[in-house]
DNA sequence: CTTGATTACTGAACATGTTCAAATTGAATG
DNA sequence: CATTCAATTTGAACATGTTCAGTAATCAAG
């Protein structure tokens, strides 16, 4: 029976013993070469065990659910997200080129994973669903990528309408999700239309801020801010 | 085992004789019921043939998964949409009051079965699933959706640039998804944001397709259509 | 070292989507 | 009516995510 979302959100084996936390990662290990070899759907909790040597029960000792699972991967890109994209922002001045330098780091870690990203997907699309990326659980990766948003919007050569300056690195991430999502399902080569895609709205979103800055577009600025809280309660 | 969708892309059962029509629509009624009332994921296929006087294995002949139920939703609605929503939308020329009125009819028909709909889109938000919305498979009722908007835009009074004619019905189209996709996770009391929120969007898209036919604004509606291009092959 | 408890793990059992070989039905044919 | 054959229906069997009662391993205390 697939685990109902409504079940207690809580993180699961807090403290571990080396030992433990050794199985947990050889359970990992196995699970994430299986989904990226076969896929997420046609990758078996028994085949997951059984590579990983042991019982088909013992993954759901540290993991809730299959799906849990995919989550490991995630919290892996973020981890070594942490290391590599600040000096990747930092290396111009440029908005244009610093927000795309977050997006193509994003785009390089999930390269060899384009499946299991569609599992994720099916998964949180839904933000009722503990995993998803818009949840509750999901909330402190998704603030740490918020903020390196915001940290390329700081850095940047380019000025800030003051009242768009708490919601944009906010709106920039919900923009590099839809990009991800484009991502995944662009059979292109190499991707190439999502790049065209990124190319294109990252040159108008950076031109958009530039006339936005302007002093007629104040009005402007305030219905769209207006809209944005409105909706977000 | 949960079916894989690499199967063959085929509808069933062409051709009926009225008996197993019958038997076929008491199934669906059972379905519907049942997913409206407990949700998808808490009806049992088992439920749906006891409900429907059927043996388990029953609604296999005449759908393909338990998936494929929730797309006999999608084709009632549809088909109920050929006749309301004519009418709905000529009750005006003004174009934001008849792009209004189709996704307004949408919204009501949909009111019942919010939580179906996020079934729906845990299947389609995957392109390369036979019963995504943006799919082969239905392909013929997306384009009778994509005309509906056609239909909206030629009757109005506002005047859409000749370069723009062939891809805004489908642009906006997907302007309509996204709208669903937001009302249907919308917590707030009858879906007030949602209602903002397309308020809002709708006012501003009027807005600025006035404001495109303006005789300068010919170069960046070119880089726009230039974009879209690219991006769909 | 022994004992008790906590942690880690096992594997059978269960629920549910799906398949399939066999049984049933019903209409067309002789 | 009897026969035949395809359409329809059955229900047991299967695959797989998940649970759980029990077993083994490890550790703390005496």
């Amino acid at each position: 029976m697939p685990a109902k979302y409504t079940d207690t959100v809580v993180s699961r084996r807090e403290i571990t013993t080396p030992k433990a936390e050794e199985t947990r990662e050889r359970i990992v290990d196995a699970a994430l070469d299986l989904f990226r070899d076969k896929g997420f759907d046609e990758t078996t909790m028994r085949d997951i065990a059984g590579a990983a040597g042991v019982a088909t029960g013992a993954a759901y000792y540290y993991f809730r659910s299959k799906e849990e699972l995919v989550m490991a991967f995630y919290a892996r890109t973020a981890e070594e997200a942490r290391t590599i994209l600040p000096p990747a922002i930092d290396r111009s001045k440029d908005l244009r080129k610093r927000l795309r330098a977050v997006i193509d780091t994003k785009f390089e870690q999930f390269a060899e994973h384009r499946r299991l990203l569609i599992a994720i997907v099916r998964i949180g699309i839904d933000p009722l669903h503990p995993l998803s990326p818009f949840g509750q659980e999901t909330e402190v990766m998704r603030n740490e990528s918020i903020d390196t948003f915001r940290a390329a919007l700081d850095g940047s050569t380019t000025k800030i309408p003051k009242d768009l300056h708490d919601d944009l690195p906010r709106l920039l991430w919900m923009y590099h999700m839809a990009l991800i999502l484009f991502w995944m399902f662009d059979q292109s080569k190499a991707q190439r239309r999502t790049r065209i895609l990124a190319g294109g709205t990252l040159e108008l979103l950076v031109r958009l801020l530039q006339i936005a800055s302007l002093p007629l577009m104040g009005p402007l600025r305030k219905k769209l801010i207006g809209l944005l809280k409105a909706i977000e309660e």
